[in-house]
DNA sequence: TCGTCACATGTTTACGTAAACATATGGCGC
DNA sequence: GCGCCATATGTTTACGTAAACATGTGACGA
């Protein structure tokens, strides 16, 4: 900045107020700077930025896994609403373990960053008071039920697997199966089983079993536990999967299989993939808004602190749309 | 860390030293500070520690995409291969224009970053140029058919091309059709369908059509443009795809439309995705070391810089393999 | 005419850390 | 017994920036 300053013939501060845009300069002066400052072809330093100004233009990302198409959309998201003010995520990988969590959240608190993206609302204690002390700005993604550390973006996750559960029973289904992955890290796949079941008890039907694979989620997977429940001797009515890929596997069996939806088995999914649509059977689904979800979390770190009304915890429910496909 | 210091009665320098592990601290003094730090909740400055070691412990990261399953998993290898030695990937996206690639490396160096990512090897002069002047080790990815700046891993693109063409002429097709995606934006996908025209030319086969959509690609996109191809009066042998979402939504359209595979039009894709694993029809492809790539471009970089042999530009082949599917 | 205030620039200082440069202790070889 | 060197700690300073606090214009209303 000294060098730039020197070229342009004014000094450091004068500099420094081009360069973040703040406080009173004439045009003329800023138009120098700039010259000057792509001549020797400046760079500013963030990091002294950050120091000074006690603040980072960094957004702390903590994601479960980019395995899952959810959280690359919710990425997505975050990085389009963040772009604008040239703010930067910086993130970390749980893969669903909350201690790894917890040292992700303690680590990327050491850049001092604007704000913190958080799946879900489950945190260790350990990881609240960590957040809590460093007094950042907190934005939780995908899931409303529960208690907010300041303001979740989401769905409710029980009341998708109620519409879910509720719209098989309408059409008849009554013996299912819930198929899952990830061993059950999955909190909010959880929360989606617990409005399943819920829903189906009160109906008087039966959730025949619960096969929960310990694999990350995939169509692969899918297919192969699809394949392991149809070949059991007791056939349910349908499978309720915990999201799209474990479906579309199950779908790619039955049609290599020859085995009829929704007459021999019906399924219904979650998330309402895109690709679904390619697929030759419309897959029964809960279209959720996940690039939405990421980008308003975004936005809202983004803003400038100046809105403290907003400190109270809230949930801002984005809602869910239920998909009618043609496997139920 | 002088409140730290204080409370272990050592000096702050001692507590520096206790931290970034470097210089000689009695197994005493480094429990008591560790202590202290716990007690009142420390939390290290990166800023300030990379603002006085000239150089910061995130890894700036510019992919095309998140569209893309092929740059996540680029991206979870980074991610892995860095987690180790607790160095952060901070990213950006370029959405395949170099534009907007120049303003986001510009950006990103003003982190101090230990190592850069790119994808592929084009990059335009202003890139290139910034580049050099912050002295930021390179790693690029993906592609290896050009100069890379310092070290590039990936596979020869046109290599793929040349193979996939060579597969299909072998069982007999002569008469082909390329489906793109991205408006051409993808310069590695260019160069397959470089290799691939030249080979089929070579061999007296004809490209009938190369159709490039402006969509991005995904299966649907892919299932749309199957559909228009296999519409037009004159029918091609193949459909070459540009990549495995579009060749996906190939296999879907003639799965629903009762179109034999590889009878009435064969097909092949590019990357060797998961979850071909779990279609009725297993698709010819190219498997690609995309997680690998990552990987080791992440190592590379996480690499204390004491390896200065490795200046001179070097192309790094984690090779391909053609996966033979029923597809051709 | 003079005070006021929006505009424009400059000077000094602090942000939290680690590099560079001391200093002190004690074990070990000769 | 003495010098040397590995070990262990302390003091001073600089990294590049922006906040805080000046200072200096000139236009405009009373």
């Amino acid at each position: 900045m000294d060098d730039v300053a020197d070229r342009a013939g004014v000094s450091q501060m004068t500099v420094s107020r081009v360069m973040s845009g703040k406080g009173y300069i004439s045009s003329k002066v800023r138009d120098q700077v700039h010259a000057a400052a792509a001549e020797i072809g400046y760079v500013q330093n963030r990091l002294a930025r950050g120091l000074r100004s006690e603040q980072s233009s960094l957004i702390a990302v903590v994601l479960p896994t980019l395995g899952n198409t959810v959280f690359t959309e919710v990425l997505r998201g975050i990085t389009d609403a963040l772009s604008a003010q040239s703010l930067r995520p910086v993130f970390g990988l749980t893969e669903y373990s909350e201690d790894r969590e917890y040292e992700l959240v303690r680590d990327l608190l050491s850049w001092r960053p604007a704000g913190i993206v958080l799946a879900g609302l489950e945190h260790s204690d350990q990881t609240r008071r960590a957040i809590d002390a460093s007094g950042v700005r907190v934005a939780e993604v995908m899931d409303i039920d529960g208690e907010p550390i300041s303001t979740a973006f989401g769905l409710s996750q029980k009341a998708a697997g109620q519409v879910t559960a509720q719209h098989m029973l309408d059409k008849g289904h009554r013996r299912f199966v819930y198929a899952g992955s990830q061993s059950g890290a999955d909190l909010r796949a959880g929360k989606r089983l617990e409005g399943f079941r819920q829903t189906v008890r009160e109906a008087g039907g039966t959730i025949v079993s619960e096969i929960i694979s310990s694999q990350p989620s995939s169509m692969v997977e899918g297919r192969r536990i699809t394949a392991e429940i149809l070949s059991g001797g007791d056939r349910p009515d349908a499978i309720y999967y915990s999201n799209d890929d474990l479906a579309a596997g199950g779908i790619m069996h039955c049609l290599a299989e020859g085995v009829r939806i929704p007459g021999d088995i019906a399924m219904a999914g979650f998330n309402g993939l895109p690709y679904l649509d390619a697929l030759p059977i419309q897959l029964t689904t809960i279209q959720t808004p996940r690039y939405d979800i990421g980008f308003q979390a975004g936005k809202l770190l983004a803003m400038q602190g100046e809105d403290r009304s907003s400190t109270a915890s809230q949930l801002v429910d984005l809602g869910f749309e239920l998909s009618v496909g043609r496997t139920c």
